[in-house]
DNA sequence: AATGAATGAGCTTTCATTCAT
DNA sequence: AATGAATGAAAGCTCATTCAT
């Protein structure tokens, strides 16, 4: 599974070949469709489920041990701008690799939209922790998920984590 | 060209076949290779350039006539909310429809980042008019651009474009 | 069995699936090389043998209460363009749909072959019980099964039982 | 084209693969969908068209020298039986091969109907030639291909071509 | 005795590209 | 300069069958 994540994080939906996840993670070709009756599919949401998971818990360990919603969220950042290093620039955001495939399936964007909003919830849950109402964590978490989403974009571009590391200071400004 | 561009934006860069975008634009099918020598990949770009053609005029029409920085990053938020409803609701951004090929075009993610520069070098341009210093515009531009960018991504999930007017409110709040 | 003889002459021997017959019929996957140790091909035979048995039984239905050879054949014709009629133009001969295999499984022909063979005596057996000889029934009923099996083929062709109907007049031409 | 045209005739459609077509015709395997851009439907079509063909041939043949319309559908019996010995008996009518194609396939039943006309009209060509009515030529005409798709069947079961030289006699019987 | 999980060969088709003209 | 015919690799997927339980 996470072979198949990290292929279709690495290549986009259509670059990635079965037989490439397959030969990958060492399965014989027929048994996927035991595992997954959907095929390609069925594997791709399955792997998005997989990093979405993953992704909520650097959320909760950014947030968990944070002072307060502004320190847990640059935590956040930061701990992504480390993932983009470690996974040598070349991972797009999970979700948007699944976000990328044809409009014929519209199941993809369904899904698509409930694994963003696992994360936004789970930031929420995180700032309603610290204090904020229930539509102030959800506004705040929707623009975390927004910021982080295209900065991680920008990122991409330039083969640089920087952008990640300057979110923080893009979210809350200093007042003069 | 707009042929190619929209179907690339439409289906992305993998899932759009050259004889589909040949057969939409009329052109004869052998003659792609002395206009693009570098065949799909050269297309795609260029696809590419008239898309972020496009979006500068769209930013100097939402930024030209505006009294202030704040009204016209308003006013670009608005109009890529139309354009994305008027679109059905299937278009990617143009800029990561390229993003999101394979790692052995390392060309895409040089190219991808010339064209986010452009973008932000047109912003910050209007900033600069407005009376920023250049590190202030160009911070500023970087900002707007990223939020419009994870602001598009969520809103093409939801397949809604009301993220996408929100995001003037998420950039400047209010302070109490 | 039932499920399997229609599938079997709805799609043809290669074309229906041996999961398509399991989940039609609901009995288990795994239990099918314990009932036809020959796997699909013991169970196509099976299929035809069935079939066979339900095509005598017509036979005796059809030449049992006529007054005469020339009644029962008429009789048969008809029944069997009902027959075509109700099974809404999609049935195939079901002993030609075994037939129609590869030449890897001998087996088949022989198997098609006896199963011929038992239509022609049964219909055999009523030409004698008219008066006709042994050679004369066997004669005569070789020609109705030749005439059935053509005349359907012509009516799956063209979608409509008339053919089927017109064979009595084929077969018994009146004499000016 | 021939060799497609023997193998579908010999295994029937789907247990005739592509592969197994173009690697006995020595083409490349990319090049069919050029030549037939609707894939196997396209070139089983076509190589029934071809077959069909030779058939109308072997009819002209038959028919043309012969005295009278018996005399011409005897040698057409008799050309068929030679034609199923070389062979090897296990070609099926070349029609029925195509026929027997799942019903999701409309389009090859209407096929096969106009490729049965093709044969009935050109026997009953020649039967008008021997001075029958338009009424009268047709149904002879149909007659016979009846007969001879039904003889074919059970020649092909019973792997011997007696049955085909039986058909005349049992097309036009002594009257006593 | 009975089963469902597991399999690898094979299927038809689409692909971006080349090259003789 | 311009083209459409031609191509081989690879795609996603289904298949009948096996076997440990």
């Amino acid at each position: 599974m996470s072979d198949a994540a990290l292929l279709f994080r690495k290549n986009g939906y259509h670059a990635t070949g079965l037989s490439e996840i397959l030969s990958a993670s060492g399965l014989p070709k027929g048994s996927l469709y035991h595992y997954f009756p959907d095929g390609k599919v069925g594997l791709a949401m399955a792997a998005a489920d997989w990093t979405t998971t993953g992704l909520v818990r650097i959320i909760d360990d950014a947030f968990g041990p944070a002072p307060d919603y502004r320190a847990g969220a640059t935590h956040y950042c930061y701990k992504l701008a480390r993932l983009f290093d470690i996974s040598a620039h070349i991972d797009a955001c999970p979700i948007s690799a699944l976000l990328f495939d044809g409009p014929e399936n519209m199941a993809f964007r369904t899904h698509a939209e409930a694994l963003f909003q696992r994360l936004i919830d789970s930031i929420a849950a995180h700032a309603r922790r610290f204090g904020m109402s229930d539509a102030q964590a959800q506004q705040a978490a929707e623009t975390l998920l927004i910021t982080v989403e295209g900065g991680w974009t920008l990122a991409r571009a330039r083969r640089k984590s920087d952008v990640m590391r300057s979110l923080p200071a893009r979210l809350f400004p200093s007042h003069p």
